[in-house]
DNA sequence: ATGAACTATGAACTTAGGTTTATAGCAACA
DNA sequence: TGTTGCTATAAACCTAAGTTCATAGTTCAT
């Protein structure tokens, strides 16, 4: 598969498909380049690709999950545990939030909150 | 109260303050000014700046935000209330994703997903 | 075999959401 | 009454996460 392809089986444009690649969040098993220098991507970037882009969406930074994801770093694997972790106590704080937050936008909708003078 | 109580009881930065302001994220109810321009606080700003920074975390961007409590800007209450209908939505598409990376996190911590060359 | 379409790179640019800095006017307390 | 601390503003600065641009090589369709 070509950058073009890949683009279009996850919805990233192209040019963040390469920013990725720069930040090391595209490990080497899912890209190799051929002849001509062009990128060429297992069937699998597409998959891993799309659970990228729900943790990049909410909870992760490219930086984290590129230390998560990086194996030059050379994290252990009790390391990296510690991190997804901890990321999934965020991720229940952030459940709690939105639940919090849903409940906020509801109470708007029944006029319950007002925070504007009247007039 | 003076912006430093603000800044202590909410947690968020005098800075951040001052700029949520220039942002017309913070109505008139709950700030004037006294005799030396300094502003000062409506007790109840206090619970609205918390709601504020749920909001904000995930789902609304201040301009979003400012659009919804500005009344300078005349929306009629069914403008608003599209919009707020519409923010539920996708608080509720964000859940589904924490769900999934959730899911995803703690397939990695069984040793069930892996990324990365084995060597 | 040539023009349109695709690929590559590095560097510059952009936007959101703040933070920091420079400068100055009040305040509070010994 | 002075000096430490709080307040104000405007403008400059910063970082993350991309996007766009300039330039150049490749490939595909006709």
């Amino acid at each position: 598969m070509k950058i073009n392809d890949v683009s279009k089986l996850t919805g990233l444009p192209i040019s963040t498909l390469r920013f990725y690649e720069r930040k090391n969040l595209i490990p080497d098993i899912f890209v190799q380049r051929d002849a001509n220098n062009y990128r060429i991507y297992s069937e699998e970037v597409v998959e891993y690709l799309n659970d990228v882009k729900a943790l990049l969406f909410v909870e992760f930074s490219i930086e984290e999950l590129s230390l998560l994801v990086n194996q030059q770093l050379h994290l252990t694997y009790e390391e990296k545990k510690k991190i997804v972790e901890q990321k999934i106590k965020e991720i229940e704080d952030i459940q709690k939030q939105l639940r919090k937050s849903k409940k906020f936008l509801k109470a708007i909708l029944e006029g319950k909150v007002n925070f504007q003078t009247k007039c």
